[in-house]
DNA sequence: TGTACATCAGTGAACGCGCGTTCACTGATGTAC
DNA sequence: TGTACATCAGTGAACGCGCGTTCACTGATGTAC
């Protein structure tokens, strides 16, 4: 009861991990719905039948696949946001905390990319939960801001969400760019967001009819 | 040589035309890389040598179902944008035409957004490269309108890209929702599209240093 | 127009292969006393 | 601490199945004369 882990669990988590590591890099140059796995017990040097004691198929494989890549993530980015300085500032340094996630997780978003919209249901919902969550994050960091002073709960939502979704953009075509084009997407993507940031700054002086 | 078209070249080309909507359908539920030959033949309704009278390999039929989709649509968003009326109406409008678009034909636009980022290289480039001439008209058409004096050509196709991924965006977006959502969604795209169109007409004043 | 030959879209049998899943098992780890 | 039993992560053989691709073929359509 007071055990520290124990050996066995150790190495069952071990197990499972080497399972997740080997999807991630098959899903490289797949889909998880082409993924087999058989091809996944082989990469991760187990028999096709150790799978089962970690994973139903490979759907649920994949839905652990995106707490692993998102769930650690939250925060992070609105934290950016909170953080002193002007917007340009702030947006700036969004796209680079980004860019420097990319470059040091490619294979764990290039999933995410994929399977956002891919032929997973399971996996369609739980990155759609995840990402719902990093917008309403975004939504109450934005919300904090002088500059947020009359915005309604919808409006801010609107623009949490705005933002979740060009990160994802900018991950996936940053993934399609490949190191040397990097620069070019991130110049691309800060003038996106200074379009927004401008958009932002005179919301409420042309704001629309209610609809 | 005077032939009107030739009976076998009109059989050949239903047949082709089968594969490809049997194709389409089964795609609404999984993604191409995981699609069967055999799969698509057996819902055609030839035997699974037919396929090779048509296309190498399901990738190769997965180039002919973007060429497709968006072949024929380039010159329709430009057209809509260039219409008469002020900012808002035109962005309303793009908004209406692409849902409408969407929604006739959801398995089409299904099979672009999953596979934009999918797991076949080919395909994938084959829709980045029409979405690609789709920024360009968009960023000419732009151009032609009296508030893009003084943009630069690198800031219309910025804008251009901007307005294109959107519309994908909002065309996968409406297909999740399903038809009981689509009013909701189509009120959140037109509020970030509005967003935007308040940006443009500022962006001059508060032009970001050239980086 | 009629005939003889060429073309070629679609057929059907056959192949070897890797798949997901089942089952009884092994042996190291965990637990109770 | 030592012993006897329970647990359970991973094994290895076996299964039936659908896959992609090959090949020689058929018979309707096209063409030359």
């Amino acid at each position: 009861m007071s055990h520290t882990v124990g050996i066995r669990q150790t190495q069952k988590l071990r197990t499972r991990q080497a399972l997740l590591d080997a999807a991630l890099g098959l899903l490289e140059h797949q889909s998880l719905s082409s993924l087999g796995l058989r091809e996944v017990t082989r990469a991760a040097g187990v028999t096709p039948t150790a799978f089962y004691r970690h994973f139903e198929d490979t759907a649920a494989l994949g839905v652990a696949l995106v707490e692993e890549t998102l769930g650690s993530l939250h925060g992070l980015i609105a934290a950016v946001l909170m953080e002193t300085g002007d917007s340009e500032e702030r947006v700036d340094r969004s796209v680079e905390v980004i860019a420097r996630h990319v470059a040091a997780q490619p294979a764990h978003f290039r999933f995410i990319a994929r399977e956002q919209h891919g032929g997973v249901g399971p996996v369609r919902e739980a990155i759609a939960a995840q990402l719902l969550r990093f917008a309403e994050e975004v939504a109450a960091a934005l919300g904090e801001e002088p500059g947020a002073a009359g915005w309604s709960g919808e409006d801010l939502l609107m623009l949490g969400g705005f933002y979740v979704d060009h990160m994802v953009m900018t991950a996936s075509a940053l993934l399609e760019a490949g190191p040397e084009r990097e620069r070019e997407v991130v110049r691309r993507t800060r003038r996106r967001l200074r379009l927004v940031t401008i958009g932002r700054a005179h919301w409420l002086d042309e704001a629309p009819a209610p609809d």
